[in-house]
DNA sequence: CAAGACTGAATGAACATTCATTCGGAGGTG
DNA sequence: CACCTCCGAATGAATGTTCATTCAGTCTTG
């Protein structure tokens, strides 16, 4: 858009921005197109088809998320605090990137979402498995498998940050000890 | 389809089944039309367009659900017990029936969503409001807003049922028990 | 037989994708 | 330095397809 120096990224942004906004619908190739700055036939160029670039905005929107999660949350802390910056700065990227968050959530109920987990465990493995899986954490998790912790625990920051309420940093607080109170073994 | 009875239903029933399995995408009104076995013209004899069909099935889906759910639930009983037959039957009837589950959390990512969440306002007030108001429930949970506690409590059910994972009932009343330990007031 | 429900071919708009053409600059040549 | 030649990126009008919606006519039912 501003820079005319990575197209590509543009037209990616583009198609996230009109995707979180209006829907696949209302993300025809030539809206993205006029949306990024360039011409129907630029976004061929760089990739094949609609389904590719989709699948190329997932994993980048994705792999931002993990950059910003894991840079903020310290493995070795204690795992109530490792959880709790690990959720707020989940929520707080997103909510910075509303689009973001709403481009994911679209993506992921849609019927992309098988393809586009695979692309995002090809494009590069999860960070957050990896210190889910160390022994200090995993001993205070519920004992379920990984799909339904991520439910429980993170994918409720995400939701939340494509709404529309505005929460305090207090409510914040609040709702990822919430989090963490469901996971996290009672007693 | 199996009554030629309610074409109307079985109309909202086809545009359900090929939304949840293939995506708006996936859901022409001619394809709607051919898997409800009528013509493509029969779905306009009942509804001006195809976003007043999708809304229309949106209610019938969504009110279906909360008649399960508050079938099954005794807002009398103790909160605890209480939320977790609520939870269960959440639970149990989207497993039973899984392309409610994915058409609701389809329409609820989509564009859609504003104008569903007030045509279900207007089709019927939600009996789970009223039980969550109620003195001896309201007592027991977190001061958040409503859209917080549902996004902790129930909306990890629907996702589970759509999902593809199996549970067990131990598993599933772990489950229930940690959402409800996330909106409950701990201690 | 009248009124409405139903049909499915027809319509025009919108879409994803293609491709003949243009453009800008990197490199070679005198 | 001026000039020419390439080359791949970028363009946008054109293409063929699919879609939501319509409607003239047929069938059902009371």
């Amino acid at each position: 858009m501003a820079a005319p120096k990575d197209r590509a990224a543009a037209v990616r942004a583009a198609l996230r921005t009109l995707v979180a906004r209006n829907g696949f619908h209302g993300a025809s190739m030539s809206a993205v197109a006029a949306q990024a700055g360039v011409a129907a036939g630029t976004a061929y160029t760089h990739y094949a088809s609609k389904d590719e670039l989709v699948l190329a905005a997932y994993c980048e929107t994705k792999s931002e998320l993990n950059l910003a999660v894991t840079t903020d949350a310290d493995p070795n802390a204690p795992a109530e605090q490792w959880f709790r910056d690990l959720w707020l700065s989940c929520y707080r990227h997103l909510r910075a990137n509303p689009e973001h968050a709403r481009f994911l959530l679209q993506v992921e109920h849609s019927p992309y979402r098988a393809r586009a987990h695979e692309a995002a465990l090809a494009d590069q493995d999860d960070p957050l498995l990896a210190q889910v899986a160390s022994p200090d954490i995993a001993a205070q998790l519920l004992a379920l498998p990984l799909e339904v912790l991520y439910e429980l625990a993170l994918s409720p920051a995400i939701r939340l940050a494509a709404g529309e309420a505005e929460l305090t940093d207090a409510q914040l607080d609040e709702i990822a000890a919430a989090c963490w109170r469901a996971v996290s073994r009672p007693g």
